[in-house]
RNA sequence: GGACGCGUAGCUCAGUUGGAUAGAGCGUCGGCCUCCGGAGCCGAAGGUCGUGGGUUCGAAUCCCGCCGCGUUCACCA
């Protein structure tokens, strides 16, 4: 369809300055750009419009009475080949070649199977991802479960578009807070490990943290003693380093787990503990060459109010490095590592002015590629009653929601008495959950708050992933049950496709590839998610009033059928770019 | 207080570079299984698009003011 509407909007420029040239009107005021594609509210009004009142000024006419002449150049010159063209007061509307139409779209979804749907905008490109950036001292929960939906699919739906991808996480493996659940562990471990008590290594961690936590309300002296252990672990004391790695190695043992359970993965894993001294010299480096000025206790600082950032702090006095100086140090390293074009940090929106800060001070340092820093800021997600606060227990564990919506999914294949027909229960229910959960977390623009009501949103009916997964696993077991052989684009008559249904359901299937480009675009799974919802809307309204089995011409049976497994085949390749599992059945 | 973000149906959210009568899902009410899978389909009710101005032939969309909510403005990460 994108092909029509380039095609179109150059005729229907071109069909005007021609109108211009004869009444004698300047043809340059005619600018390509100022024609409009859009699709008209109703399809029995056509498939693409043209509404031409910018042109009202120009023919100092009115804009039914352009549309009227446009429209009527249009159908002498036979420009319009075998599309149809009509008038709608101000516009004009096209009605697209179905049959030639629904050729082409069959024919591109059959030879390009899983690959329909990958485009070219970004091709060439090196494009960088960082996503997760999980803390070693607790296990993931549902904010990181946001962060990690949103990473592994804009890195799935950018690579569609053409682009070499690398995603990379960056671990905080480092700090206060991990000191605390070691000091836990230390006083209350009783040198018991993840193997001895059977539990997910990073819960035992996490365990830990929190038992600090409680630990400290009621014994001041906890905080002291953490603060102390930092410094050991600074200075590289054996026994504190030993428990360090040891821990981590759980944490992170346990986090993967997690990460494979969701189908998220990285191609390279920095770690803070190994990176947060690098930005150091790039600061002392900036010091020397006058960009960044200290104070007489040694302290430096970048000077960012003429662009109302305020003063920041690099490196403290005592020569240790911040937050920032290691973001610094980090993406510096990361470019060198593997020169990108574009690096989208995926952090959430609470980090904004950090990252602001961030990408000037590396455009201070003359860093040519600062400027192709994008920071993809995503909400909150909230519980009803607020925010999730571990202190007060409200944090959703990511394991624990999986399981619970993995039990949810396998009551209901239970109930609809459909164990029998699913290969493996228990699989087949995790794939629901994370059918389900991907797909409330990326139906959402990424940028906006969400509030998470686990009671609401662990539907599986409506606006939700499993009921995506529901029409693909439908068609499918449709597929199965066709006796004769699955028809080939070329044993078909699209032209046994006449219905108003069938036509919406092949121009969203041609679509497809334009919606992947625009939400490589601007970053936004939402729009694949809004996509696939709209197609299977569409086919299961269709499939509900046409049979395809019984159809009642053998062509039309063949043709449905094409039909069928074309839209499979895209609500398939849709899904792996919103890593929702595709079901044969459920 | 400054900066940034967000206000669309009872709830959760869509809404293309400004375009034809603002759309879904949930919930509510009412229909549809001798028929390819009812996790489905059809219909109804439900909206001053926070608010007041401005630009425009045309504004949910762009600009300005105001109100509300949130985040941030650490030598924490």
């Amino acid at each position: 369809m994108q092909a029509y509407r380039t095609v179109w909007k150059r005729r229907i420029a071109d069909t005007l300055r021609e109108l211009a040239r004869e009444r004698e009107i300047d043809e340059s005021q005619i600018d390509e750009a100022d024609v409009i594609v859009e699709r008209p509210p109703k399809p029995e009004l056509g498939d693409l419009g043209f509404p031409l009142f910018p042109f009202a000024r120009v023919f100092r006419t009115s804009p039914a009475a352009i549309a009227e002449a446009a429209a009527a150049r249009l159908q002498e010159s036979g420009a319009a080949g075998r599309d149809r063209i009509e008038t709608a007061g101000p516009y004009v509307n096209v009605h697209i070649d179905r049959d030639s139409y629904a050729r082409s779209v069959f024919a591109a979804v059959e030879t390009e199977g899983d690959d329909y749907g990958r485009g070219t905008s970004r091709g060439g490109q090196r494009v960088m991802v960082e996503f997760s950036a999980p803390n070693t001292n607790k296990p993931l929960h549902l904010g990181h479960l946001r962060n990690d939906a949103i990473g592994e699919s804009v890195a799935r739906i950018v690579k569609a578009s053409g682009a070499e991808v690398r995603k990379v996480n960056l671990v905080n493996d480092r700090g206060i807070h991990i000191c605390k659940s070691m000091l836990a562990y230390r006083e209350f471990g009783n040198g018991e490990t993840p193997e001895s008590t059977g539990e997910k290594p990073d819960k035992f961690v996490g365990d830990f943290y929190v038992r600090f936590a409680n630990w400290a309300q009621s014994d001041p002296s906890a905080e002291e003693r953490a603060r102390e252990m930092l410094q050991q672990w600074e200075k590289g004391e054996p026994d504190t380093l030993e428990l360090w790695k040891t821990m981590n190695e759980w944490a992170v043992r346990g986090i993967q787990q997690t990460y494979r359970r969701t189908g998220v993965s990285f191609d390279d894993i920095y770690y803070e503990s190994r990176t947060y001294g690098a930005g150091r010299e790039e600061v002392l480096k900036g010091l020397e060459r006058g960009v960044f000025y200290s104070d007489e206790k040694g302290t430096v600082w970048v000077d960012l109010e003429d662009i109302d950032l305020d003063k920041k702090v690099l490196l403290r006095g005592d020569g240790t490095s911040l937050y920032l100086t290691q973001d610094i140090g980090t993406a510096i390293r990361r470019h060198a590592d593997w020169p990108f074009d574009r690096l989208v940090y995926v952090v959430a929106s609470e980090q904004r002015y950090h990252f602001t800060v961030l990408f000037h001070v590396l455009e201070r340092l003359g860093f040519e590629w600062a400027k192709n820093l994008f920071h993809l800021a995503y909400g909150m997600v909230n519980l009803p009653e607020g925010k999730m606060k571990s202190r007060e227990g409200t944090v959703v564990d990511a394991d624990d929601l999986i399981d619970q919506l993995a039990e949810l999914a396998k009551v209901e294949i239970r109930e609809k008495e459909r164990e029998s027909e699913v290969e493996d229960i228990d699989a087949t229910a995790e794939a629901i959950a994370l059918g389900a959960l991907h797909y409330y977390l990326l139906a959402v623009n990424p940028m906006k708050d969400i509030v998470f009501d686990p009671a609401k949103s662990l539907s599986f009916n409506g606006n939700t992933g499993p009921y995506l997964q529901y029409t693909g696993a439908r068609i499918r077991s449709i597929v199965r049950k066709a006796e004769a052989a699955v028809p080939g684009v070329a044993e078909v008559d699209a032209s046994a496709l006449a219905s108003q249904d069938e036509w919406e359901l092949i121009k969203l299937l041609g679509e497809f590839p334009s919606r992947v480009e625009e939400a490589s675009r601007e970053y936004n799974p939402s729009y694949v998610t809004a996509y696939l919802f709209e197609l299977a809307k569409t086919f299961s309204r269709y499939y509900h009033e046409y049979p395809i089995l019984t159809a009642p011409t053998p062509a039309a049976r063949d043709a449905r059928l094409l039909l069928a497994i074309s839209t499979a085949q895209v609500l398939k390749n849709g899904f792996r770019l919103i890593n929702i599992p595709f079901l044969e059945s459920m």
